[in-house]
DNA sequence: CCTTTCGCAATATGATCGTATCGTAACGAT
DNA sequence: ATCGTTACGATACGATCATATTGCGAAAGG
């Protein structure tokens, strides 16, 4: 066996290039070229860990759930007490928007997937089942603020976990464009949260 | 003078071939060839009637606000009686929804611009203005709906003209994908209205 | 030691891009 | 009639793209 390489490794390091150019050119600005500028390597190198440009821009997909997971995730958990449902919900939602520059990154991504998702079946139902399990988990969330009688009985928790997510990916859009700042989206966030309260 | 020719149509013509590219297979499949093709012309008229691709796109985005404005306006005028302030505003919303090809082809030439957009700051104010006029028209017939009585009266009609408009749009990505029907989306939307009503 | 195989770089290939440069036909003004 | 301008087509140019090909150093097994 020759050299020993931790392929895994190399490859979300490439990835990650792909991450920062896509961040701040757009991802129209994705070449392999630029991808192996941006990661300080040969281009020889990029083809060797991704048989094409789509193995690569499908990897850098893959690990986008990956990371808004992880990053809903760190905001629940680092939700200061109490943890009533509406807190946690308010955190969701809050996790999606991209209010910093990395939050920013994975939203840019998530907008290529889109489009990329537009005339690809099979990366459409991938987006789908996504959403689909935050529109659960958020309804989720209403339904135990319901229980709590932090939120007002009469909610339909899926059209409400609808219109929140809805509003969501429409102020991403708004903060992607620089069209608002973040305390005046998150304003518009809380008022919305705030009719649902009791 | 020589050959007289009507500018503009020929602009317009041509501005055409590239919305129709930009629906069915993005605005990155927009090349001056592909437009020049699209059009049944050659490049060389393409390129006689606009200075270069950034003028074409400039042009054609300019149309998009037309198209969006008399779409709107059509909606609101065939809005049947009684033409209160809430019908009138739920025309609007509904107009901007993309519930038939027309409308689907307008929104995804919007987003193909709103992609364009985040690395362009010329592109990006003019979407901005776009944007920030539907919020004050939104925002008006909100102020006229409270003045009749016919919505609450404690609403800030900035703040419900944004939640508003964001849901639509993040409505707008649920049609694009197919995952969600029209009735769905419109639910959701009235939904949400009901909420602002007395 | 030497052969094999992986890690990686260099460079070639052919397509397509935006744009520039021509050539020419048409037509109004002089 | 011819001249100048405009309309338009054909084609060339250089850049950049994704990808293919080739070569070579390094390291592990024989």
């Amino acid at each position: 066996m020759p050299k020993q390489v931790d392929h895994d490794q190399r490859r979300r390091q490439i990835a990650e290039a792909l991450w920062r150019i896509s961040a701040d050119r757009g991802l129209e600005a994705v070449s392999m070229r630029e991808v192996a500028a941006e990661a300080g390597v040969s281009i020889g190198l990029v083809q060797h860990y991704f048989r094409d440009k789509n193995d690569l821009v499908g990897f850098a997909v893959g690990r986008l759930r990956e990371r808004i997971e992880e990053r809903v995730r760190r905001s629940v958990a680092s939700t200061p007490p109490p943890h009533t449902p509406r807190r946690l919900l308010r955190a969701v939602l809050v996790a999606l928007l991209p209010l910093e520059s990395e939050g920013r990154t994975e939203s840019l991504v998530g907008i290529a997937v889109f489009i990329r998702a537009l005339g690809d079946p099979d990366l459409a139902a991938t987006y789908r089942r996504g959403q689909a399990l935050l529109v659960t988990a958020v309804a989720d969330q209403i339904r135990a603020g319901v229980r709590d009688g932090e939120l007002r009985p009469d909610l339909d928790a899926e059209t409400e976990a609808d219109i929140l997510l809805a509003l969501v990916s429409g102020l991403t859009t708004t903060l992607l464009l620089g069209h608002g700042s973040a305390d005046q989206v998150l304003n518009t966030l809380d008022h919305q949260l705030a009719r649902l309260a009791t």
